[in-house]
DNA sequence: CTCATCAGTCTTGTATGCAAGGCTGATGAG
DNA sequence: CTCATCAGCCTTGCATACAAGACTGATGAG
C-alpha cells in the first residue's frame, strides 16, 4: 500500500465524522483488509487503536463494532466535551487575533458546506469547529481528545436522529466567535455551555419518545406482515 | 498466560504511574514478550494501546520509549489537566454527600502511604486522586482521559526532577475537598487551579535552571575522566 | 409442530517466520 | 592517529498459518 496513503483508522474516523459510518456497523478485519489491500495484522492494529480511543469495540470472537453508546454514555460524552471547552476557556488568558481569524475562516467553511448540501462535509465540519478552536489554542493534547469525543457524539447524533438544525449551530458558532474577538471568555463559555447543550437536549428529547428507532425502521425496510417462511 | 492476570499495558501504565518505570525507558517488543510468556503479537498490541494513549512511542526499526515530553508538552499537559478538572467543576451543579466520603478516604490512604514511605505507592495515590474525584462525579469518560494525562505529568515531574512536596499535595487535595463538601464549587476550582499550578511550577523552574540534568547524572554515574580506552 | 442437538462455517486470538532498515564495531586507507 | 566503509546483528513491520470459540442451519426425537 502506498506510505502516502492514509492510515486506516483514519479513514474509519472520518468516515465516521462524516456520517457515513453509523453506530453498530461491522466491521470485519478480512473485510477491511481485502479493501485496504493489506493484511489482517495492519487492520487490526488499527482497529486496537480505535478501540483504544473508544470507537470501536471489539466483541470476543464475533467481531469489531462501531460503538453504540447507550443514553448515559451519551450524556457523559457530552458532558465530557463541554467540561473540556469550558475548561480551556477558563484557563486561558487572552485570545490571539490568528485564532479569531482560523475560526472565522472554519465558520465560512461550514457555510459553504450547508449551501452545497453536501451533508458529509457539514457533519464534518461541524464537529471540527470545537476541535479547530481548542487547537487554535495551542493545546494539540486537549484537541486530539476532543476529536475522539467528537466522533463520539456524532455517532450519537446519528444514532438517536438528532437532526439538530445546522444553520443553527453555525449561527453558534458564529456568535461565539465573535464574543471570543470581544475577549469575554466567561460570556463565550456560558454560549458554548449553551450550545453543546441545545445540541444534546435534541437528541435526548427523540430517544425519550422513540427507544425503538432503529429496530422500527429495520421492521420497515423488511415488509414482511404474515409470519409465514 | 493466566487469563486473570492483568494485561501488559496496565502493569506498564501501573509501572510508570508508581514511578518505577521513567521516560525514555526503552520498552523492547521481545523482552517483554519474554517477560509476560506471551508471543512479541501480544505485547506489540499493547504496546499500540500505550502509544494511542500517549505514554510511549515507537522509532521506526528502532524500538519502543516511553515518551519524554518536551517543556511545552508538559505545559499542554499540565494545562490539558488543569482545564479538565475546572471543566467538571463547572459543569457539576451539586456534589454528593458520598462522593465527599470516598475523596476522604482517598486522603487517608494517601496519608497512610507518605506515612509508611511508600515512595510507589505514594506516588500513584497523589495522582490518582484526581482521577478518584473525576470518577466520583460519574464521568467515566473524563477519568479516563485524566488517567492517562496523570501517566505523563508523573512522567513529567520524574523527568524534571520535580519533589514537590507530597505532604503538601496532600494538604492540598484535604483542603479542596473540605472546599467540595461546603458546595463552594467555584472556590474548590480555583483551589485544584492553584493545586496543579503548584506542582506545575516546582518543575518548570528546575527544567529551567538545570535543562541538561539526565546527561549530568549520566556524566557522574560514569566516572570515567581519562580519555583513554 | 416444537425443540434440543450438533456439525459446519465464520470470526477473532495468537504464534511464528521472513523482510526491511538502523546501529555498531571491525577494518583498512590515508 | 583519524576517518570512511561495510558486514553482521538487532530491532520492528508485516504477512501468514493455525487454534479456539460463537453462530447458523440441518436434523431427528418427542
Amino acid at each position: 500500500m502506498d506510505p502516502k496513503s492514509p492510515p486506516i483508522d483514519r479513514v474509519i474516523v472520518d468516515a465516521i465524522l462524516a456520517g457515513s459510518i453509523r453506530a453498530g456497523m461491522r466491521l470485519g478485519e478480512q473485510d477491511l483488509a481485502t479493501l485496504f489491500e493489506v493484511s489482517r495484522t495492519s487492520v487490526r492494529e488499527a482497529l486496537i487503536r480505535l478501540e483504544t480511543r473508544g470507537i470501536v469495540q471489539v466483541s470476543p470472537r464475533r467481531g469489531w463494532f462501531v460503538i453504540e453508546p447507550s443514553l448515559k454514555e451519551a450524556q457523559e460524552a457530552f458532558q465530557a466535551r463541554c467540561a473540556i471547552e469550558m475548561g480551556i476557556l477558563s484557563t486561558v488568558a487572552t485570545v490571539e487575533p490568528d485564532v479569531i481569524t482560523k475560526l472565522r475562516h472554519h465558520i465560512e467553511q461550514e457555510r459553504e458546506a450547508i449551501r452545497s448540501d453536501d451533508v458529509g462535509a457539514r457533519s464534518y465540519l461541524l464537529g471540527d469547529f470545537h476541535v479547530c478552536m481548542v487547537e487554535a489554542f495551542g493545546n494539540h493534547i486537549l484537541a486530539d481528545i476532543l476529536r475522539d469525543l467528537t466522533a463520539r457524539t456524532v455517532l450519537i447524533s446519528a444514532l438517536y436522529q438528532s437532526t439538530h438544525d445546522a444553520t443553527e449551530s453555525c449561527d453558534d458558532h458564529e456568535r461565539i466567535t465573535d464574543t471570543l474577538a470581544t475577549g469575554d471568555l466567561r460570556r463565550a463559555a456560558e454560549l458554548m455551555t449553551a450550545h453543546i447543550g441545545s445540541v444534546e437536549g435534541g437528541l435526548t428529547k427523540r430517544i425519550d419518545r422513540d427507544p425503538l428507532l432503529d429496530l422500527r425502521q429495520a421492521l420497515q425496510l423488511s415488509p414482511r406482515k404474515g409470519g409465514s417462511g
